[in-house]
DNA sequence: ACACTACTTTAGAATCATTATAAAGTAGGT
DNA sequence: ACCTACTTTATAATGATTCTAAAGTAGTGT
């Protein structure tokens, strides 16, 4: 398992020891190969099911947190009800589909280049991205 | 007062009675000129300075509440702490002030013009919203 | 104007996501 | 092995939002 030096260098490097918790949170957010995107509730539970180690939410949020604020997750914001996660950290925009809550990454090339013609003086422009919200056809 | 009337109308298509309560909260949302972006906390803390009712909580997310599902209020979402209102209904843009928590409208033609290259199969686009965050320069 | 009924207001409780607390457990250095 | 700082976890606290139910009000009809 090579993987688990990397979630270990992951997790040293967000000022955190690895814990066998924390190597499993790793496990599920970076084993894999698409783009991952998910809430606290979607990780617990996929943490109930696929590791025999039950990890507090405690220890979810404050692994997460960490990620985050080390720039191995980033936060997206589509509702007021929960928080999503993305594995992905680049600036990127979204479809997200209301029917089934599902976000799904859109690639900037299927995005024309935005180009804003308003800039507010004294301010710098942190990121621009499009939330494509769809459903489906009913 | 003549917005009085406006607001009434506003009120009785939503399916709400016009009380005293509800047109304090009209008046503060919808008597000014330009679009105002609000937390319930904000439209809460405004109605405590402006008006001499005491208008509870409850009835502050009920009447907003109502409002949206009428349209005649749209939510935005950019972070999971709070909800925000906006009195622009229409589809646009926006900026956020990460330094000051402040919303501020783009226009569309301050956008190029959006065109998705990707399309989902049995999804129809319900929204293309721009949220361009920005930071006071240091 | 009076009465009736359905809608409204409100204080307070309930809920839900998230954060904080603090006691018991563990990792890493010596 | 020992020490100490960091971690885990159950549990409590918080804060936004929603719910409840009792007291108040608006609209309708008389
Ligand atoms: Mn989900
Ligand atoms: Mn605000
Ligand atoms: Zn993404
Ligand atoms: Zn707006």
């Amino acid at each position: 398992m090579e993987n688990k030096d990397i979630f270990i260098k992951k997790l040293r490097s967000s000022g955190l020891r690895p814990t066998r918790q924390r190597i499993e949170i790793c496990k599920v957010l970076y084993d894999r190969k698409k783009t991952f995107h998910f809430t606290i509730n979607d990780l617990s539970k996929i943490l109930k099911k696929k590791s025999n180690e039950k990890i507090s939410l405690a220890t979810i949020y404050n692994t997460v947190c960490a990620f985050k604020n080390r720039n191995y997750l980033k936060e997206i914001s589509i509702n007021s009800s929960k928080s999503y996660f993305d594995t992905n950290v680049s600036n990127h925009h979204h479809f997200f589909n209301e029917s089934t809550d599902e976000l799904i990454d859109l690639k900037n090339e299927d995005v024309g280049n935005i180009k804003l013609k308003k800039k507010i003086p004294g301010k710098k422009i942190k990121s621009v991205e499009v939330l494509v919200k769809i459903q489906d056809n009913n």
